[in-house]
DNA sequence: TTGACATAAAATGTATACATTTTAAATTAG
DNA sequence: CTAATTTAAAATGTATACATTTTATGTCAA
């Protein structure tokens, strides 16, 4: 594999479990002597990152590792609001069984492995609503979402640590495909805005207790 | 200046120009040689260029020069009426009776450097409305914004051949400011979004014509 | 002729070396 | 002791060199 991948994936995960801890400053050269790798890579997994919202740029000298803020997390989810409703709505005409067949295997995966890290079912939980965006027929829309998720998907850790949000959500996305099935489309997006208003409003509202811990 | 930055600049320009045409494959060494550059600097540039949709991946070799089409422009106005009228909304309330000014004077060097090529054009439209929506208090939206019109303005060359859209959104500017200033916030974003649904259907339907040609 | 395989050419990935800029330290004048 | 200037250290930008992968070419056997 690529060490450019192999570095991307291995940085994000050090992010993610705090190796690197949020607001610390790193350098090229910090990273290449620690990763083994050159600079080169270094710097290329840097600008990916910082596109993500993993890294934030740092003046002239270092990247720095973002922080959590209760007001990003209630942005981001504005913004998902935003979008993914209109996705999915673009999407449920096109929708085939074959899909929300597949939509379905991914939440009986989701039920199956309850033990499973947060990011790990955080990435499943979008793949999961990935595929019911993935047919709206524009990309540009499902790029800018993709986005999003990785900026959201910092917060996973978080998410597990304290909210029980995935129980209340299973049963969500359940009737979701339902919804979509039976080609109740207004429904189904009406539902998608509750749900991720609800999901939301736990990580604001964790986010916030915690603040001052 | 880093020759990162005028690379980019050149670049962009050029392929702006059509000296390097849509749908042509450039390979790092090609345009490192042709700019007289290292591939490194090439990297770099190919990397933030097709973050902006100037540029695609195409495959393990090269990179290819974005083409135009209006399903892609319609669905990039698409996410613009999602957008910015949000945004709007949000700033609105926070907009300094400075920053109307500043975005009159704006309006006032549109209407004076008639004769501008039209990515100057392009560049003083979108700094006019960047300012209205900058106070808005969501960052990563704004950033979303930067990046739809940084893919929307690959189309303003084409604009300016056949379109004269900028007259008629001479006046809707102008009365937007007129709108915020006395703090018709509503009305002011229903406004926004009326002019972005024409500019929108002036260009795709102009692109739908010249498809043929 | 065709198709598979070997080989050469070219493109990208990566590392190292050098240049430039930035930052921090240290020294000295006041 | 303070502040400003100089100087050294460190970090990034850039180029060159090397390694790996990909792609195209060409040869040979069936």
């Amino acid at each position: 594999m690529l060490k450019k991948q192999q570095l991307y994936q291995q940085l994000k995960q050090d992010i993610q479990l705090q190796y690197w801890a949020p607001a610390q400053v790193l350098t090229q050269q910090q990273l290449a002597a620690h990763y083994a790798v050159s600079r080169i890579v270094v710097r290329d997994v840097q600008q990916q990152l910082m596109n993500e919202g993993w890294l934030d740029a740092h003046g002239k000298a270092g990247m720095q590792v973002a922080g959590f803020s209760a007001a990003e997390a209630e942005e981001l989810c504005l913004l998902r609001l935003q979008l993914e409703p209109l996705a999915l709505q673009l999407a449920a005409p096109a929708l085939s069984f074959s899909q929300l067949g597949q939509a379905e295997d991914l939440l009986t995966q989701l039920a199956a492995h309850t033990a499973l890290p947060a990011y790990q079912r955080g990435e499943l939980n979008w793949q999961f609503h990935r595929l019911l965006y993935q047919s709206c027929g524009k990309p540009h829309l499902l790029r800018l979402l993709d986005l999003l998720h990785q900026q959201v998907a910092r917060y996973l850790g978080y998410q597990e640590q304290a909210l029980a949000y995935t129980d209340t959500s299973a049963g969500e996305h359940q009737q979701l495909v339902t919804l979509l099935r039976s080609g109740h489309t207004a429904a189904a997006c009406h539902l998608l805005t509750e749900h991720i208003s609800a999901a939301s409003a736990l990580l604001v509202q964790y986010l916030k207790n915690t603040k001052g811990a």
